[in-house]
DNA sequence: CATGCCGGGAA
DNA sequence: TTCCCGGCATG
């Protein structure tokens, strides 16, 4: 804790950073930002109001928005979903993090990691790696299963990553560990591992539809029997869907960003909330990525359980940048609570009522002065978002309550000061 | 405005 | 290193 005081600026900055992209747009940003940080950054806290009021603004840079959605358009889902599934297990030096397509393909994740594609460099607390790459918790990729809920996790934070940490974290508190880690990362940005990230996808161009699919031949069809009421029976075309959808390029890491940023980082305690986000993590292969493209906005405003399951991969979800905001509270990992749970698909919704019990418990812990006001919703990510942040308004020295020298002695006998107090320094002599 | 201190900088 | 101080944050 201490040394938490003196890196708190650091701290401070990570916190910062990470606020600012915790949109999912921010996230395309990000990495521009981050270069821009490295060079000049922004010190100052103040700034992360802004941020936030910008990140609510922002988002949404694709949406997904479907109001209406015929059975066979989630059959189509279906086989995008599973294409999407295969892709993702193809290259998993992408998509794994994120996606953490399942446990089954943790052979593939892991291989990846052995292979040492990012090997962490031998900066010890700084090491210039993903975290996510999981060299630390990883550090026994023999065993993905507890790294469920944390690998999953990782993943999704690697993005929102943008400052450099402390290194050190409470032994105790694996979680901030972590997240320390991965904020040192900072020089070997996210580009690096996801140069290849972008996902290919097509987006209904109609008038008011904004649906996107995963194939060509998924958006041609929704088109010709949507929009152009031609019979779906058929594959006849005469190509003419092509003028009405374009094709997207989806770069997944942002989409993780937003999701990571979300997501906490508590590795061992995703628990409940992420499911949200992450569930697809947690969720094995058998995630229904088709759906989530028009369940998408149902999840958005709430229904956990929906959430859960729509929510997973969307990896082009984009616009979950709200959905989090309602749910990252539920997200907050540090309590320990059910993390054990993320390994089931089972969120019901009864356990609504318990994911806000556990994510708000945390803060409250905490907290000393945020306020963990129920309605306060936006502030909660915010705090969550970042264990660091969390770190850092914990450590955040707020003024001593007791008397230091300046004022037990007064600057008349400066003399009798401690040094530091001298020098205007952190007081030694009252400590609090 | 008074305090407490961080981040810098000069010696 | 030691000693100072600008300047920011907080109350």
């Amino acid at each position: 804790m201490l040394y938490m005081a003196e890196q708190h600026e650091e701290v401070k900055e990570k916190c910062v950073q990470s606020l600012s992209k915790n949109s999912n747009k921010e996230a395309l940003e990000d990495q521009r930002a981050v270069d821009g940080k490295r060079v000049g950054r922004d010190p100052d806290p103040r700034s992360v109001s802004l941020l936030e009021q910008k990140r609510k603004v922002v988002s949404s840079s694709i949406d997904v928005p479907h109001p209406r959605r015929s059975e066979e358009e989630v059959d189509m889902d279906k086989v995008t979903a599973a294409m999407v599934l295969t892709s993702l297990s193809t290259s998993p030096l992408v998509r794994s993090p994120p996606v953490k397509v399942s446990e089954s393909l943790s052979g593939s994740w892991k291989d990846n990691g052995s292979a040492g594609l990012f090997t962490p460099s031998s900066n010890s607390s700084s090491g210039g790696y993903w975290s996510w790459s999981a060299p630390s918790d990883q550090s026994n990729p023999s065993t993905p299963s507890p790294p469920l809920s944390a690998d999953s996790f990782k993943p999704f934070r690697v993005p929102s990553v943008g400052g450099v940490g402390p290194g050190p974290a409470g032994p105790d508190d694996p979680s901030l560990d972590e997240q320390d880690g991965s904020s040192l990362l900072f020089d070997e940005p996210i580009p690096r591992k996801r140069k290849n990230s972008m996902k290919v996808m097509f987006k209904c161009l109609w008038k008011n539809c904004g649906k996107v699919l995963s194939t060509a031949a998924g958006i041609q069809r929704h088109i010709r029997t949507i929009h152009l009421g031609r019979n779906c029976d058929s594959d006849w075309s005469d190509g003419e869907e092509d003028f009405y959808y374009t094709e997207i390029k989806l770069n997944t890491d942002s989409v993780a960003d937003g999701l990571s940023s979300l997501s906490p980082m508590s590795p061992s305690v995703l628990s409940p909330p992420p499911p949200s986000l992450l569930p697809s993590a947690s969720q094995p292969s058998d995630s229904h990525r088709p759906p989530q493209s028009s369940d998408s906005k149902e999840p958005l405003v709430g229904g956990t359980t929906q959430l859960s399951r729509s929510a997973p991969s969307a990896l082009y979800l984009i616009h979950t940048d709200h959905a989090y905001q309602a749910t990252a509270p539920v997200s907050i990992p540090s309590s320990s609570s059910n993390s054990a749970s993320s390994a089931s698909t089972s969120f019901t919704p009864t356990n609504s009522s318990s994911f806000s019990i556990s994510w708000q418990s945390p803060p409250v812990t905490f907290t000393g002065n945020t306020h963990q006001t129920p309605h306060s919703v936006t502030y909660k990510p915010v705090l969550v978002s970042n264990i660091s942040c969390f770190s850092y308004f914990l450590s955040r020295k707020v003024r001593g309550e007791g008397k230091k020298c300046r004022k037990v002695y007064g600057m008349e006998n400066r003399d009798m000061w401690c040094t530091a107090c001298r020098w205007k320094k952190a007081c030694q002599r009252f400590t609090d």
